[in-house]
DNA sequence: CCTATTAATGTTATACTATAACCTTGATAG
DNA sequence: CTATCAAGGTTATAGTATAACATTAATAGG
């Protein structure tokens, strides 16, 4: 398991291998990563930080990308279904996916103060809550895992 | 760990049995179970579903009980505070504890057709997921786990 | 090349979710 | 009995999300 997040990195160089592989992805499941949905990503790229869509129509709007709720929430349903970007549910927020590629189940770390997000790949849990979920008859088909808490860099 | 929530069940006993646990919790804990507090959790117990703030707004005002959202979002605050109810954050809505008594981390298993909702009671996760965050540096207050997909009632 | 078709975007309007702020009422303790 | 504080009443508004329809742009087939 690898979290990603709360380290300190080369954040221009995580930048762009986000991007050189969100492009790759599109490219080879036929997807189309138009203007506005690049910026959008590279917005949520900027940031290991979750940010409302109206949040992300603010920038588009200022850079005269659109200026309607539904450029926003388009673009992020794309990528969030492409899995490039992730919705955080306890936050009605979204952030850039941290394992372009992987088919993943990802558990989020979030500071309530700062609203970093860190994801944790994990298919860990899949197990146990799995088996109790079969014994249920109920079949999962989407997992959201958020833990919310200070981060390191924030007061407790 | 035990599911409650898609097995066929003596309702009435079972909202009896939460009724008289959550007077107790609050004789215990020195907190008031007002009467809108009371019925807000009497119609969350009226089914294995998760209801909107609107929802039960709507039924208080229908009641009398009250006509503004304020008056439902404070009962469904004291609830969840008091460990009564809980939030599911993936469909803005709230549910009724399984469990109440236990200090626990629950994960619930959502319909996304008729929105029933089961709550596992579980601390399996915290063993494996808890490292991560530990590693990282990060100090965990509060989980979100929600799986969603057809319950064994709903067509696949 | 042209045009039929589909995907994406633009735009208006509105629905749904949630809380701030302030006032009144009622319970409780001293 | 009254000071204090918790709860509830009310108005207004903030924040999140989508329906519906018009327009434009990309692509494939002729």
């Amino acid at each position: 398991m690898s979290t990603i997040g709360f380290e300190t990195h080369d954040h221009g160089a995580c930048v762009d291998d986000a991007m050189a592989a969100a492009e790759a992805r599109c490219a080879a499941s036929d997807l189309r990563l138009t203007p506005i949905r690049r910026r959008v990503l590279e917005l949520l790229l900027a940031e290991h930080r979750a940010l409302g869509a109206y949040d992300i129509l603010g920038h588009l709007s200022a850079e005269g990308l659109g200026a309607q709720p539904p450029v926003a929430y388009r673009a992020l349903d794309f990528l969030v279904k492409a899995g490039l970007a992730h919705r955080i549910e306890a936050l009605n927020a979204y952030i850039a996916c941290s394992h372009v590629g992987a088919d993943h189940t990802p558990a989020f770390l979030i500071c309530r103060s700062c609203q970093s997000v860190a994801e944790s790949d994990t298919t860990l849990t899949q197990g146990r809550l799995g088996d109790a979920a079969r014994a249920a008859g109920f079949q999962i088909e989407r997992t959201v895992i958020e833990r919310q808490g200070p981060c390191p860099s924030c007061p407790a």
